[in-house]
DNA sequence: CTTTCGGGATTTTTT
DNA sequence: ATCCCGAAAG
């Protein structure tokens, strides 16, 4: 679509987006409401520039949050500008920093393929370090250790500047882990996240040779969600942009949910600040939502303190009142959305596509999954345990780095015994002792412990067992290492599968095998996509993919007609016609977490109305009155964001938990009809299996899809067939009978 | 020495 | 319910 012209694309746009698409020299600020056409005037303005005001897109960079956010980009510039979107310098702060540091990192004491260490790597460095300097890591928390190390370098504080400034002492303990930390990475040539942006601040700001290359080289900067940066990515930008000053900046700051992620609010009150001359444009017109949806969201969003107030109005019809549903636990709140899911398909024309569940815990997801698997309704979880981050991917792509730099300690130690092969915790230390003494890597410990074996000579010491076993994996390694030069990316990994046996291992585990099995060929089926590179560049590429790209990124591949799992904080940036907003509840959303501390508290009101916003056209918000963390379950109040949604745009549905449970008596009441416990305490009345057909003489055949022992007696939940629909019954009352299958 | 088994503590959100 | 760590068995 090259074709239509420039003039066409700003008619297409209003007033105010117009004004920020054209505004040219110098810096500006779009506050840009959910809905409002964001990533069509960002991608406009980039077309804008090129086409009309005649900038080479060699000379644009643009920053996102998500990979997700960046391709989308990608495919409409694509189709604005066609070949030459290819020129654009556009992605993640993160894998732009990456480019940076492969290309100039050399300044800051890295080699061309440093690793990229993720968030379990990070953790076994902490929990290393902790070991190494003999602290006790119960009472210091790795997670809690690495969290301060993590803010610290989101606010380019490196490990020196850190330990000059501390005050407490759990800070002075920080400060030490955090040395300890930066040399474990530097050895093991790697690095983790935050050091993508911190090192490459530290590039630009330490080496003004080589960062005039980029400033002079970028007329234009955008950075999409700036409500999300922190300190060290919006420190990049200026810096980036310092010369030619034209930085343009997107955000919502109603919209910022990632503060724990060091994402600095203040960035975005302190840009007109920065730059007094920055132009504002407010985008308030959403193109998204119902007015009714809009109105709802803006009355939650109204309460918080802390915020720059902003018009917000849609053209858009009223739309159907916001559903409040009620449920009595998680498994019921399933049920109802699964219902009411089928109701819109018959009735309203909706399709499962159209559909996203929203939570705001992981966890959250199972109640979903399992009821979705029961009633095989197609389902597409976003996130949960990351892809990435499962055992066994993780497993494999930890050998393809070593293949790719046997000298990262780190994750060469994580393999040496997967699957288990005879090389202990002990064995391990001694190797690590012996080569520190030495000053030798471990990769070079295991090379002297082959050697030692076939040609005597200094080798360190492991008992017979635990030798063989490192010179036969030290084998391995190398030969894998040689063929790696040789061989595409898949073959070598097939290779690697088939000499440690990896299937066997996988399946040998009968519970989740199979799973994860499917897994490893599901990192193939990506792998795949390097097959034609040449073979050491081509796992180089797969690894820096792997180790930047999550999860919601794949969530497009899947194609079928599926209702979308997936997280608050993961559906920023999303759009669905129909939304539900599930756990509304006091201690879910908010979260327990964010009870005692206001500003918190208003991010969990921001994360509402994010999710409120994501829906186009039916909104549903639905709670539990029970709802438990792990072992025992709680009766749990309804979220207080509920509350400042106006009556009138509220529908109640009645009826949502149809309860035929007959009233109960306490089974001491005279004339109360008693089930009397069985010797051994459990319920006398026999339970009924899931999935088990049933009659019932009223409400026809139905399935078993619950039942959970209550004090003296079985509550069974089940779904007829008829317009009964779901019913909870207790078995020793309801006139139920099994049915045979034949 | 390694592995496995069991008990204990712990559960936000992710580039 | 799941992960992590420590103690006993092979």
């Amino acid at each position: 679509m090259t074709t239509s012209s420039v003039q066409d694309l700003l008619s297409s746009l209003n007033p105010q987006q117009r004004e920020a698409v054209q505004h040219i020299e110098g810096p500006l600020l779009i506050l840009a409401g959910p809905g409002s056409g964001k990533t069509r005037v960002i991608t406009y303005r980039i077309a804008y520039l090129v086409r009309e005001v005649g900038v080479n897109p060699r000379r644009i960079m643009a920053m996102t949050f998500t990979n997700k956010a960046a391709k989308e980009m990608r495919e409409r510039l694509d189709r604005l500008l066609g070949p030459r979107a290819a020129e654009l310098s556009l992605g993640t702060f993160h894998s732009q920093c990456a480019a940076i540091l492969r290309r100039d990192g050399t300044h800051v004491g890295l080699e061309r393929n440093f690793h990229i260490y993720d968030d379990e790597d990070q953790i076994t460095v902490v929990k290393k370090s902790l070991l190494d300097m003999d602290m006790d890591s119960g009472k210091f928390p790795p997670r809690a250790i690495l969290s301060a190390i993590s803010r610290a370098k989101s606010l380019v504080q490196d490990a020196e500047q850190f330990a000059s400034s501390v005050d407490t002492y759990y800070e002075e303990i920080v400060a030490r882990v955090y040395r300890r930390y930066e040399s474990i990475l530097t050895s093991a040539q790697a690095v983790d996240f935050d050091d993508l942006l911190m090192k490459t601040h530290q590039l630009l700001m330490g080496f003004p040779e080589v960062a005039e290359r980029y400033q002079g080289r970028y007329l234009h900067l955008l950075v999409d969600e700036f409500q999300d940066t922190n300190v060290a990515q919006y420190a990049i930008a200026r810096h980036i942009a310092k010369q030619h000053r034209n930085i343009a900046v997107v955000g919502d700051p109603d919209q910022s949910i990632y503060s724990w992620r060091n994402a600095d609010l203040r960035n975005i009150l302190s840009f007109q600040h920065d730059h007094p001359e920055a132009q504002l444009v407010t985008l308030g017109e959403n193109y998204r939502s119902t007015k009714t949806i809009l109105e709802g969201a803006r009355n939650v969003i109204a309460a918080n303190q802390q915020r720059l107030e902003k018009e917000l109005f849609t053209e858009r019809h009223q739309g159907e009142k916001i559903v409040i549903a009620e449920a009595y636990n998680p498994e019921e709140e399933a049920l109802y959305v699964l219902q009411e899911v089928e109701r819109l398909r018959k009735t309203a024309d909706f399709t499962f596509n159209d559909v996203a569940v929203m939570y705001r815990v992981n966890s959250q997801s199972r109640a979903f999954e399992e009821t979705c698997l029961r009633f095989g309704v197609p389902y597409r979880l976003v996130g949960g345990v990351r892809f990435y981050q499962r055992r066994e991917v993780k497993d494999v792509i930890t050998y393809l780095r070593v293949i790719n730099n046997p000298y990262d300690e780190i994750s060469l130690a994580r393999i040496v015994n997967v699957p288990a092969r005879g090389i202990g915790q002990r064995s391990l230390e001694d190797l690590t002792f012996w080569a520190r003494q030495r000053n030798l890597s471990l990769w070079e410990a295991m090379q002297a412990v082959v050697k030692g074996r076939t040609e005597g000579g200094e080798a360190p010491p492991l008992a017979s067992r635990p030798a063989g076993a490192t010179a036969g994996i030290t084998g391995l390694i190398t030969d894998l290492i040689e063929q790696g030069q040789r061989v595409d990316i898949v073959t070598l990994l097939d290779n690697l599968l088939e000499r440690i046996k990896y299937k066997q291992h996988l399946v040998s585990d009968p519970d989740r095998g199979e799973e994860r099995w499917d897994n490893v060929m599901e990192l193939r089926g990506v792998a795949l996509q390097y097959k034609d590179w040449d073979p050491g560049e081509g796992l180089f590429a797969f690894l820096e993919n792997v180790a930047l790209v999550a999860d919601v990124d794949r969530m497009d591949e899947a194609e079928r007609e599926a209702l979308t799992l997936i997280t608050l904080h993961q559906a920023k940036g999303l759009e669905y016609p129909v939304v539900f907003m599930t756990g509304m509840e006091e201690g879910v959303l908010p979260h327990m977490r964010s009870m005692d501390d206001p500003g918190e508290m208003e991010e969990e009101r921001r994360l509402t109305y994010v999710g409120m916003t994501r829906a186009k056209d039916r909104l549903y918000m639905v709670r539990a009155f029970r709802r438990g963390f792990g072992g025992a379950s709680m009766p749990s109040g309804p979220s207080r964001f509920l509350a400042d949604i106006p009556e009138h745009i509220i529908s109640k549905p009645m009826g949502v938990r149809q309860v035929v449970t007959p009233a109960r008596q306490p089974s001491f009441w005279p004339g109360a009809r008693t089930v009397t416990p069985a010797a051994d305490g459990k319920p006398s009345v026999q339970p009924f299996k899931v999935g088990e057909k049933v009659k019932h003489n009223k409400f026809g055949e139905g399935v078993v899809i619950n039942c959970i022992a209550t004090n003296d007696d079985y509550e069974v939940t089940v779904a007829f067939r008829t317009d009964a629909g779901i019913k909870r019954l207790l078995a020793s009352f309801a006139p139920l009978e099994r049915v045979r299958e034949e």
